[in-house]
RNA sequence: GGCGUUGUAGCCAAGUGGUAAGGCACGAGUCUGCAAAACUCUGAUUCGGCGGUUCGAAUCCGCCCAACGCCU
């Protein structure tokens, strides 16, 4: 039995993403899931380099603007969401195009990552933080040690969000980490996934980020966050997202107008380069020259794709 | 021209005679329920230059160079 052909499209920030899956959309008849976890939510669109009506000229997207920005939303909630665009898409007839640049989303498709359902414990969170604050992270490390050995071995006594993350598995589930990744993934891979992904030289790469963020504050980002700031009261992730912080940041005061840019520019030359290192880790990817003709990058897809 | 201050990695910077802290950036990497997050690793045979004192100098002395400040 022939697997539905799914066409991943990743890279970097600003490497032209967008641009491309369009064409390429256009081209073979395809629909678009995004896979960011930052142009799911509503209201943050200049920021976050959301495509405009105008930009996916008619192409639907999916998986895209459509969460508020104080709700909770994370991976398991995406694989959810993104299997379903896909199987939507494969109904119509259509190819599905996952295009976006955050990896562990990305990741959670290729390697078919099952994510059961559980609920995520707050009161007990809430505890274990303040364990780490009042008698120190190491005591909590400790008991992951005993929890699950294994999972520690990789993890640093530094790294608080995944010491929390074993503990709370184990409190949530009875299981250890390391014995819910095992379940995790399913033998069966049910797409034949094209992974693409688009590099260019860097210096060029980070003059491009440069570029984009002044174009964002020319187009009001400022004004864009501070309406999210006064329409929602919290925020466990989008407050998190390159830009939004730091606007926020600058709104409060901590920094001038100059730091606020020269800080965003900075954090997304260095998010750009951590990309780069979560595509480089699939051995499977086939890698697009960003500068590029449009028409070369599609007709090196449309090769690879058969 | 004179006096003074400063000169340590790309940047900020500690160190005042005993064999170069730290932070940031850059680069590399990790990643399974907050991921645009969080975390890990990585740099000076050398302290503006030359010479001197000393067992030993980034640290003391002399000269030179550069920057800044003040004076004429």
């Amino acid at each position: 039995m022939n697997k539905p052909k799914v066409i991943v499209i990743c890279g970097p920030t600003a490497s032209g993403k967008t641009a491309l899956s369009i064409e390429l959309a256009k081209k073979i008849d395809g629909e678009i899931v995004s896979a960011d976890s930052m142009q799911i939510y509503k209201k943050m669109d200049i920021g976050s380099a959301k495509p405009t009506e105008e930009e996916m000229q008619g192409i639907k997207h999916y998986v895209l603007d459509f969460v508020e920005p104080s709700q909770r939303y994370s991976v398991a909630n995406y694989k959810k969401d993104a299997i379903d665009a896909i199987e939507k898409i494969l109904k119509k007839g259509k190819t599905p195009i996952v295009v976006g640049g955050t990896g562990l989303y990305i990741n959670s498709l290729i390697d078919e990552i099952e994510y059961t359902d559980i609920n995520i414990d707050e009161e007990y969170r809430k505890k274990l933080e303040d364990i780490a604050n009042k008698e120190g992270l190491e005591k909590l490390y400790e008991e992951a040690k005993k929890i699950d050995p294994e999972a520690m071995k990789k993890i640093s006594v530094n790294d608080k969000k995944r010491i929390l993350r074993v503990l709370e598995i184990y409190h949530d589930t009875g299981k250890t980490k390391t014995q819910q990744e095992i379940e995790s993934r399913k033998k069966e891979i049910f797409y034949d996934y094209k992974v693409f992904a688009i590099n260019m030289d860097r210096q060029l790469l980070y003059s491009r980020i440069n570029l984009r963020v002044d174009k964002m504050i020319e187009q009001g980002l400022i004004e864009e966050v501070r309406q999210i700031l006064e329409e929602y009261k919290s925020f466990p992730t989008a407050m998190q997202a390159l830009g939004y912080k730091e606007v926020k940041e600058y709104l409060e005061g901590i920094l001038t107008k100059e730091e606020m840019i020269e800080k965003i520019k900075q954090e997304t030359r260095r998010y750009a380069k951590r990309q780069l290192t979560w595509f480089r880790r699939n051995k499977q990817t086939i890698w697009l020259e960003g500068t590029a003709k449009i028409q070369d990058n599609i007709n090196i897809i449309l090769e690879e794709i058969g």
